[in-house]
RNA sequence: GGCUCCUUCGUCUAGUGGUUAGGACCUCGGGUUUUCAUCCCGGUAACAGGGGUUCAAGUCCCCUAGGAGUCACCA
């Protein structure tokens, strides 16, 4: 069976590249029929929250994106962590370290001022008798001097030359285990077949092979997918805006939209684009994501947004609308608003600005507007349009039309002449859906309120 | 700096030795449209550079350049 798993610290929001890693993962397991799992990697007591945590499964679930099994936290597996540390040290493949914080860092020192790369020395390595007083000592692992290969799915077989591996530690003085001894604990145990994540943990990997081997444990198959980027081509970090999911949220994208973004981003099934969440099951393979890192787009991103708001029904828009605090339920018109919004608009709060620019009664009016459409006559025009409703059937725009039509011919105007003006008396602005859907929405008596209201502020200029 | 990875239009990408190097976003032009949009049609635009191998190279090899990642008792 292939499980995958996502592993975030909860050192904050979950960002985007955090997201499309945890997507990779999930279509891989669900084309598989697999599991995909979760693991808060919370042994850094200072830098977790707990906040965090409840924010990454905030984003997961907006996200719809389902986790099975229960939820693994490092914090609370010590124990497990423990019994194999001390297992490696009893097998004598692993070792107590008394080398001081400070004795360290000199012969960092003393390695980088030869121009060499900085690696423990192995002094304790195969130490006898009595250990330095006043020191608690760190576990290290006996690292094999050979060259290590990763054979990854995505970059193929990396070779880390045997210089570059040291004994490293797998747990801290105070009996802590460090994150990479962790990390092929929790993934053996939890069965994860495959570990599709960041390259950059491409050099942890060699660290990971070690261990298992230690172990004699199986290890997994590594995917090791690369970065995105900021629009100016670096790393995109936390401090990016707009590098937290659920700011997408907030600013009116919508998580198919933001799903399908992603895994585009780094992965292709040829030229196609959209991609349904089945779709992209079917078609997922990490065997086939890129190598090279790319850079977030945002305009493609809207875009998306754009056409899945399209494809949305008129009750699926309301309830997201819902979801924000805009409710539509006691507006008759409701298909007619949203069919005419929806076309034009490209975020959900594109939609909320317009509907509310509709339905409620405009503050004041645009002054660039008034000066360019209303004229001597508009006003004439606009009392002698709402003096020609009556009797008029305004409950679907072809009516509106037919009306406004008339309206025209009897006139003798053309349209842009009455449309303009009753846009800027009826919304305040010129921009806005189709004049029959807004007429038909509105409905004569709001018409004739908001037209009354906007003649009176001409004649009290 | 050491090590590792990467390099096709501005951006996301297709491409597995023979293609007029394709698609999408953006942009530009045109059409539809009462406005703003939408929508439709069309255009501009790329194989980082240099050497090889081969009848043939974006595709294979080498070098150079550029970019990225990583080098903790963080994760």
């Amino acid at each position: 069976m292939v499980i995958t798993r996502f592993a975030p610290s909860p050192t904050g929001f979950l960002h985007i590249g955090g997201v499309r890693t945890a997507i990779f993962s999930y279509l891989w397991a669900k084309n598989n029929n697999g599991k995909f799992l979760l693991r808060i990697e919370d042994t850094d007591k200072k830098r977790n929250s707990d906040e965090a945590t409840k924010e990454i499964l905030r984003a997961f679930k907006w996200l719809n994106i389902e986790i099975n099994d229960d939820i693994v936290y490092q914090s609370q597996r010590d124990d497990i962590y423990t019994k194999y540390i001390n297992q490696l040290l009893e097998e004598k493949k692993a070792y107590h370290c008394y080398m001081s914080k400070e004795e360290l860092d000199a012969l960092r020192e003393e390695q980088q001022a030869k121009g060499e790369r900085s690696r423990y020395n192995g002094k304790y390595r195969d130490f006898i008798g009595e250990p330095p007083k006043g020191i608690e000592p760190v576990v290290r692992i006996k690292a094999e001097a050979r060259d290590i290969t990763i054979n990854d799915g995505v970059k193929g077989e990396v070779v880390f030359p045997a210089d570059q591996i040291d004994d490293f530690i797998i747990a801290r003085s105070d009996g802590s285990p460090t994150y990479n001894f962790v990390v092929a604990i929790d993934d053996y145990l939890m069965k994860v077949s495959d570990v599709i994540r960041g390259d950059d943990h491409l050099s942890n990997a060699p660290k990971q092979m070690l261990i298992y081997e230690a172990l004699g444990f199986d290890a997994p198959k590594f995917f090791h997918i690369p970065m995105i980027l900021n629009e100016k081509g670096k790393k995109l970090s936390k401090r990016d805006n707009a590098s937290n999911v659920m700011d997408y949220k907030d600013e009116g994208y919508f998580s198919e939209a933001l799903l399908n973004y992603l895994v585009r981003l780094g992965w292709s099934s040829g030229d196609q684009e959209i991609f349904s969440i089945e779709m992209m099951i079917d078609k997922f393979n990490p065997n086939d994501i890129n190598k090279s890192a790319s850079a977030i787009n945002p305009e493609k991103l809207l875009w998306l947004n754009s056409h899945y708001l399209k494809s949305f029904s008129n009750a699926d828009i309301s309830e997201r609308l819902g979801e924000i605090g805009v409710f539509l339920n006691n507006n008759d018109k409701i298909d007619i608003l949203l069919d005419s919004i929806k076309e034009r608009a490209k975020t959900l709060l594109d939609i909320k600005e317009t509907v509310s620019n509709i339905l409620n009664e405009p503050s004041e009016y645009n002054a660039k507007a008034v000066k360019k459409n209303i004229k001597d006559n508009t006003l004439d025009l606009l009392e002698k349009y709402i003096n020609s409703l009556e009797g008029e059937d305004f409950s679907l725009p072809s009516g509106c039309e037919t009306h406004l039509n008339k309206f025209l011919e009897s006139e003798n105007i053309k349209i842009p002449q009455i449309a303009q003006p009753l846009r800027i008396s009826l919304l305040g602005i010129t921009n806005s859906p189709a004049i029959y859907d807004v007429l038909c929405v509105l409905g004569k008596d709001e018409i004739i309120k908001r037209v009354n209201k906007f003649l009176e502020y001409k004649k009290g200029e």
